[in-house]
DNA sequence: AAATAAGCGAGACGGTACGTCCAGTCTTTCT
DNA sequence: AGAAAGACTGGACGTACCGTCTCGCTTATTT
């Protein structure tokens, strides 16, 4: 935790704050991914961080707050938007790096901790649905790239998609592979272009 | 604990209270549904039920366990089994009446704490895969009596229906009413038939 | 307590089993003694003795009250009545043993826990209050035996004896041995026939 | 993490609060002194105290340490140490004052509370000590400044004079008045002085 | 011999207090 | 003035005991 942070950030007083900001976003991501190490408070975000609380407090409002954020920071940069030429291969693109960035046990497990936390704790509620409406909005994009079924519900094509890795992540029934991926984009595919999957 | 010597002394002492058990559940998804009073705490638990908290832990290895047992005995009685003749009447109905039941504002607050329990607490967890399992267990006997288009994937379409709801009940995005169970049911018919949405 | 209240129903059903009093007693005296073992508890002593909790609840009122009864049994036959011939010889003689009996770790152990006892307990103090009467009683006759100084206080004496005993029993601030018993006996004796110690 | 940077850095952070601690040691003798209302337990303290349970585990290692700080602080105002001139004059003045202190029966419940305590929880028996080990000093002095007879043993005479005291708190046989006290100090001071009592 | 009365070991029960842990706030000192 | 350190209130947690209350069984007395 404590590398050597020596050059920059040493601890002078004024706005140094932007150092600090990124240290407790990067502690939070880290710690949420060890679940194993008991559970992530903030506390120990602050210790890890090198930062007290107060500082932690007054940019954000609650505990679960500070973690969506930092998991919308790292899910922006894991899944670009594609690019192939047809919903089929965009969709398969897009859904086979979403998986594999939930897939990875750290981030899911960072993602369990985050909605739950969201439940409980209005501020990070809505931090979550920001969360999920961008990523929405991404997947939303790869839709309306496409010449859809008359009639395909888009919203309903987009909660299939993000449900049905929303709930294997947060139920731990089935894995998060290449090969689950590739089914679930083909069978929303096929809704979405009307054709038999 | 439990090795066969069968034959002699198959209990000794006072035997567990069964109407304490029912009053623990019933206070449990009581308190659950009503959300807006802080917390369900189990000494709340314990003080509605009339109960020391020593007899919840007797049972129960956690707080999220007892929530998700009451949960789970909710859920059986809440969705009886259709059977309409027709893969599409059944899972209309079948989903309708998950929908119905999830909607219900207590239910989903109940079920929205129960999920974020389980991602906590260990045996938690343990309580709702067993949950999960019953309740995909239920969608799957409705998909079993159907002929379904070959290569269609049971489990699949397990997780589209009941990703689906945890989704919208998780994230609020989205009413859980009977159009949008109506919407479900269709699209999933469709692709578990092979035929047009 | 249960007095006879004779002409109706002398007794029926099973009578007291003689054999579980005489193992609760022991077993509560070993308990007490044994110290390190962690706080000596009314379900120990039934799992020690072997029997059930409610056995011992039907004949002591608390927990306290067992102990206290289990210790006065011991002391009794721990300090026999000495004689002399002397007030010295007797003193001294008196002293030794009850230093002796209360000097052994297991005993001072479990005098401590039932003074403690003694002062959260209304049953079991009444009780600690009939042991010291009998201890008191024992020492009494000692001095009544004697041909005291004019206006020595017998009482007082007696305060002398027991308190510095018990003092350093609950205080440990001082060994109990055979050279402190005699210093003690010494120092009253002294007092008590009005001669230079 | 500690490495040796001792010259630096005397103290960071937030100060102990002195008003808490002054709060927590006055609700504490406070409710020792009430003990018909129930038993003095540490939420019960703080909550008198307006004070986190936390705060009082941050500085004492428990309930019983607690108490007798609060004990020693009290007993230390309320007998001061006398100068008359003669061991009999200081010795009736010093068992007199500390009569009056310990026969109040708030004091005298508190006591009693204490040493229990003290019996039980080995941080309390550590403070029960020092508590016990300054109120002998205070007596000790005085008969360091009396000439007293060759072989008189100053600590059996503390003893004499606490063991009395603490045996009377403790069983209750006894009354603690100005006569007893005098009783006491005459007995103790012929012992001190070799001279008749 | 059957019926009736306790006593018994086992162990679940309602309560109460314990001591720990965290969230979020407040305060002190250092830079 | 802004940051790290860390004490503060508040409140839930899960554990430990107390003393009570059943269970199913055994042992004695009465009919």
């Amino acid at each position: 935790m404590e590398h050597e942070e020596t050059e920059r950030r040493p601890h002078t007083g004024r706005r140094r704050n932007e150092a600090a900001r990124r240290a407790i976003l990067d502690a939070a991501v880290e710690l949420l991914g060890s679940a194993d190490e008991g559970p992530v408070t903030i506390d120990r975000i602050a210790a890890a961080a090198g930062v007290g609380k107060q500082t932690i407090y007054r940019w954000w409002p609650s505990k679960g707050a500070v973690l969506l954020e930092a998991l919308g920071e790292r899910a922006e940069t894991d899944v670009p938007a594609p690019a192939t030429g047809s919903l089929g291969g965009d969709l398969a693109a897009f859904v086979a790096a979403t998986f594999r960035a939930a897939g990875n046990p750290r981030m899911a497990a960072a993602l369990r901790g985050a909605m739950a936390e969201a439940q409980r704790d209005e501020p990070a509620g809505e931090v979550m649905r920001a969360f999920i409406a961008r990523r929405r909005q991404a997947l939303r994009e790869v839709f309306e790239r496409a010449d859809l079924a008359p009639g395909a519900d888009v919203e309903l094509l987009i909660d299939q998609v993000y449900g049905v890795l929303w709930y294997r992540i947060l139920v731990g029934h089935a894995p998060l592979g290449p090969a689950q991926a590739a089914e679930l984009a083909r069978s929303v595919a096929a809704l979405a272009l009307g054709r038999q999957a």
